[in-house]
RNA sequence: GCGACUGUAGCUCAGCGGUAGAGCCCUCGGUUGUGGUCCGAGUGGUCGCGGGUUCGAACCCCGUCAGUCGCCCCA
């Protein structure tokens, strides 16, 4: 190895692509497997989708201010690149939108309303932060149908995210938020507010909670020009939150705005917050300040926090669009979905150290290894136990015991068996965490 | 894309103009087949990179790259 420190590539992390140790890994795996079991629990299926889509499809839906990563070959030289027969690939950004080319491409083989489940890193370009990843895992269920959906689903949806959240054993309390965007507009345009200003409203009235009520106020009249008192009643409607279903609708009421799209927005509304009323007070309120991306979602809309940490964002979100699949198929078809920002979670609970490092890996014996001539007695030892059914690990090299010892300390590793060597012939096995060591049989000693 | 702060050993950091340091980790040892402590020894650094100032730069100046946090946006 006579390799020049020079030439040496310094290892680092790539800033935003997170990675664990086996110890936190192994929990991760735990929290997929939760969050598989309970949307299997709904009648959800499973699919994988590539992790690139043609470009053209993932920009179909308008969605082009998403930083996008696009994919190119290293030995792509300029011929190729004028090729216009390569379509250009992309990383997707999210689930959803692959979920529609998925739908229409495959239209006549599923089953609707189509209830999908989905666990798979997506890419963004943005800049990282804390709880801000560039590569990160996404749960997604989405029910997608023809022509129509029922008000059902909105109300599933919520209750899906909840029960995940109460089996992932958080230390602090998550609560979800409920709106809808047809509330949101029918009162903004109720109010008078142009059509074409309701989304440079909006993104400003998302920001209540964390700039507060003044700079909401400065920001809607300095930035957009509207006058102090449209500006007031624009927050007004932001400022209402509740769990109860009934007095949160009339708040809205009280405001005295009529607006047809308002009245029918208000109707789902109550109808998903009073379908959820059987849920503990405060794990899932309406929250009329919550306003989401404003790409596709038409009705319902949700976000889920850690209660005691709004500002690290949204570990959860979704919400109901109309239609889909439009610029993919010639059918009408809603849907509504969640997604769990499982990385982002995930990543708060290892940062804030409210997570127990688990074993570095899962085995459960240490065969020792007394000589190199002993080395066949020792692997058809740990054949015996792995018959068994144990996950067992024979040491690598016949090295002072001390140093085998010592690996299965530092591994974690529960049993370390020995195996007859000169001198002795029967087997011995030691339990780590006791020190107890016992003359054993491999065929059928109880652990 | 914009702004603030930070880059010294594998990790956490000290040093802040005069020949590179600590703790942890790792390796070896404290005799015979027995791990968590203790003791001793050792390996390991282009002080992010490139210029400049200076007799002399990890330290001062400029640039650059990277990281962290915030804005934007979002899981």
């Amino acid at each position: 190895m006579k390799n020049k420190k020079t030439s040496i590539y310094k290892a680092k992390a790539i800033s935003g692509y997170p990675e664990w140790l086996p110890e936190y890994r192994v929990i991760e795996l735990q929290w997929f497997d939760a969050i598989r079991s309970v949307f299997e629990s709904y009648g959800y299926s499973s699919i994988e989708t590539p992790s690139v889509e043609e470009l053209d499809a993932l920009m179909a839906k308008g969605a082009s201010d998403k930083e996008i990563y696009t994919l190119a070959r290293l030995q792509a030289d300029e011929e190729s690149k004028k090729d216009k027969s390569d379509a250009r690939l992309a990383l997707h950004f999210d689930l959803t939108v692959p979920l529609a080319r998925y739908v229409s491409q495959h239209f006549n083989n599923l089953i609707f309303p189509f209830k999908r489940y989905q666990m798979q890193r997506v890419w963004r370009g943005e800049r990282p932060q804390k709880g801000r990843f560039r590569e990160f895992y996404q749960c997604d269920i989405d029910v997608i149908n023809i022509d129509n959906l029922p008000l059902h689903f909105d109300a599933e949806m919520p209750r899906v995210m909840h029960e995940i959240y109460q089996k992932l054993n958080l230390p602090e309390k998550i609560q979800i938020r409920i709106s809808n965007r047809k509330v949101l507009v029918g009162y903004l345009l109720g109010l008078g507010i142009a059509e074409d200003m309701i989304a440079d409203v909006t993104r400003i009235l998302d920001k209540i909670e964390k700039i507060g009520s003044d700079n909401v106020v400065k920001q809607l009249t300095d930035d957009l020009g509207l006058d102090t008192k449209l500006a007031e009643q624009s927050l007004a409607l932001s400022k209402i939150r509740g769990g109860k279903a009934k007095e949160l609708i009339n708040a809205v009421k009280a405001l005295g705005v009529n607006n047809d799209l308002l009245e029918q927005g208000l109707t789902e509304l109550f109808f998903v917050l009073d379908n959820l009323s059987d849920l503990p007070d405060g794990d899932v309120i309406g929250d009329l300040s919550i306003v989401r991306g404003l790409d596709y979602y038409t009705g319902t809309i949700l976000e889920a926090y850690i209660v005691s940490d709004t500002d690290f964002g949204a570990v959860g979100s979704g919400g109901r669009y109309e239609d889909l699949t439009g610029s993919f198929i010639n059918k009408k078809m809603p849907g509504i979905g969640i997604s769990i920002g499982l990385t982002r979670l995930f990543s708060w609970m290892v940062d804030g150290g409210h997570l127990e490092p688990q074993r570095f890996s899962s085995t459960d014996i240490l065969v020792v290894q007394s000589s190199s001539e002993s080395y066949e007695v020792s692997m058809q030892t740990a054949n015996i136990l792995r018959n068994r059914g144990f996950n067992v690990e024979l040491f690598h090299s016949a090295v002072k015991i001390k140093k085998q010892l010592s690996y299965a300390e530092k591994k974690g590793i529960p049993y370390v068996w020995f195996p007859p060597f000169e001198g002795v012939d029967v087997h011995e096995v030691k339990d780590m965490k006791s020190r107890v060591q016992l003359v054993a049989d491999p065929e059928n000693y109880i652990f």
